[in-house]
DNA sequence: GATGAATGAGGTTTCATTCAT
DNA sequence: AATGAATGAAACCTCATTCAT
């Protein structure tokens, strides 16, 4: 089975509730798969139940319906993504090392999880199709909460005087964030051509140097 | 109905021709109405026959499958926004005027076609899913090409000694491009909270100056 | 293939729309010789489709789903049963004549659609259930109308001194139509304890001479 | 809990059994309410189980299986109007007591178990599908055992010179036991419409004088 | 004895595609 | 060439019943 990411905290519970975490766990695992796979649309709750090798009424105790099944997915990956990024951020002390560890992080992220990038890009982009109707708040709210995180730390480094009293630091977040990504999808797209971004200074070297000769 | 922006060149073909050239256009413009507002696998090829005023035979005359059907129309847009960013960056002669008019350009090509973006981004951001086995080919190819081109116009500005000796101009290249692309969404998303950028300035400026104090 | 009693008008049709009715008649024929042998709820579409020889799909292009399939087949039948009543109230002009003929008539629709009534009590004599949302509505609306017609039936025979001048005219029309309803229903249960109610004066007797000695 | 009307009869039972009786009658009572609510075919074991408090297997211990569950409650119930209607119809010493009687009581119990009436209706009216398979047997001779006893009354009356010499006295309690159903149906109905019919003369005045002026 | 998690057959319905007209 | 009626596989989901604990 592949390595889904897919998290268990089991410490604190009783028999009977730990066995249904690894039902659920199991369940979350073969749709991931399948979904990773062929996309949401052209996978049956038959096939998932069968891969997770449970009976269909099985899995609908667990999950209402099969979008409530994806949104559980999503979800709990993106936390972990989440805990992880925000974690990044806090640890270090120094603001340029906030930066760097973030991007380091990202990386660590999209290398370790492209089954689940991949999904996500390809059913989640849209805006307000049926499928991410409530989705998206979410994930969208902890996106935004990322921004915020890192915009704070560039004002802290401008306070510092770390960095230069550059005007838009939201803007500057988003555009780092947004690069981060893209170098990752060019990897994804076509690794023989773009190189994995290990390096987090190549990327933010971009934006250490001002563009324009003075 | 609303502002499609497909294109049909009529020139130098039969009668016989250009009624067929219609009679696609009739059916790519009730598709893509359709599947911009419900999205690709909620739109039933009956739906887009009885918009477009056509017989399901009809349709299946011009295009194999739905799948191919969507495509197309992917395909065509994707032209329409290729030939305009290339001529975008093409049209002036000074370096900083061409990324300036490259972000002005794709900046209207979001908004004049929000109903495309959203559609494509819903469908089509994964890699590899049945929908876009052929499709990216072709859309990737385009953008790897503007990639270039934008990067061809860095290297040419650092020749000129317009801008500074960066090391990596095809990085500053997908940077800017990607940096575009998050605002816009950003825009998209949440417009009451990220004001359109309308200025290519507001984008570029991000670039202009480096970002640590020296 | 059981007596149906369905109807078809075909006049005035071009064969397309005849072909039509032919097959919405094939299939609500199907339909109700499986309601009848098993009632709605354990009679499937799949069912349905395979007696009528049709695609299921077919099916559902000419009813919605299988509630309106059986709100179909109900309302026909009932208007059927409506217009032979209405008619045999109206055709005579003596005032005993049209109560005769109503209860033979009544008789004659008993005897020669058993399946249908038994059907119909299976299935639709409760109230608000599922199933009898707008479909009471109409047959309801026809019970009454019957029940007008034969009010004033006896109001007529009063005012010409046919009748007695009794208090409650509407209520003694509820009172014969109920009875010889549970006439026949006795006989359709125990045909070998309750023969069948043929004769009309059978049941007019009853309400013709009063009970209590005077 | 809504008014049920389920009865237990607990003497001389051991605390076991006692205490079983007891459960049993939970079950019933919450299946009545659900059944009332929402009719047989969308009611769930499982939701009954969960209305009752109890296990479903438990549930599963006391009947063999849904529609046993459902006979037993209709039996119970309609034992409980059989004996009503029995006690209706002896008490009283006097003929015409006797039926106004009867009326009396059908009319107390038609309107203090409106849920069950509908229920019943629902689900019953029909003959042998599957649901009644052996269920009718019992109500109906119920059923005939009171038009049996109200015939009885009839030719006692007659004998005593208190009615008119009637040709048909079982017809003629056909008749009035119908009507009494179909006044209170009339009213359950359309209330608006047709009133309580609560004075029992209402309905027998319509046999006690004869129709025919002579 | 009591439990309720697990089962999976079978329900209704949709819709891409075909092909006779 | 154009049509659109007909198809039926396959989708999602429910729920009566069983049986290991």
């Amino acid at each position: 089975m592949m390595q889904t990411g897919f998290r268990m905290r089991e410490e604190n519970l009783s028999r009977r509730e730990r066995e249904k975490l690894r039902q659920r766990f199991q369940m979350l695992a073969a749709a991931f798969e399948l979904f990773s796979e062929k996309g949401y649309h052209n996978v049956s709750i038959q096939e998932i139940a069968k891969r997770a090798e449970f009976a269909i009424g099985t899995l609908y105790k667990f999950f209402q319906n099969k979008e409530d099944l994806y949104k559980a997915l999503v979800l709990e990956q993106s936390e972990k993504f989440h805990d992880a990024l925000v974690q990044a951020i806090e640890a270090p002390s120094d603001e340029v090392e906030k930066l760097r560890n973030y991007v380091r992080t990202k990386s660590e992220l999209f290398r370790g999880n492209l089954p689940f990038i991949r999904l996500y890009l390809a059913e989640n982009r849209g805006v307000s199709y049926t499928l991410n109707e409530g989705l998206d708040d979410e994930v969208r709210k902890r996106y935004y909460a990322h921004l915020e995180k890192l915009s704070a730390v560039l004002e802290s480094g401008i306070k510092n005087k770390r960095f230069r009293d550059i005007a838009d630091p939201y803007g500057l977040a988003v555009a780092i964030d947004s690069t981060v990504n893209a170098f990752h999808l060019l990897w994804m797209d076509a690794p023989e051509k773009h190189p994995y971004p290990e390096d987090p200074d190549a990327v933010l070297n971009i934006f250490f140097k001002g563009l324009i000769a003075s």
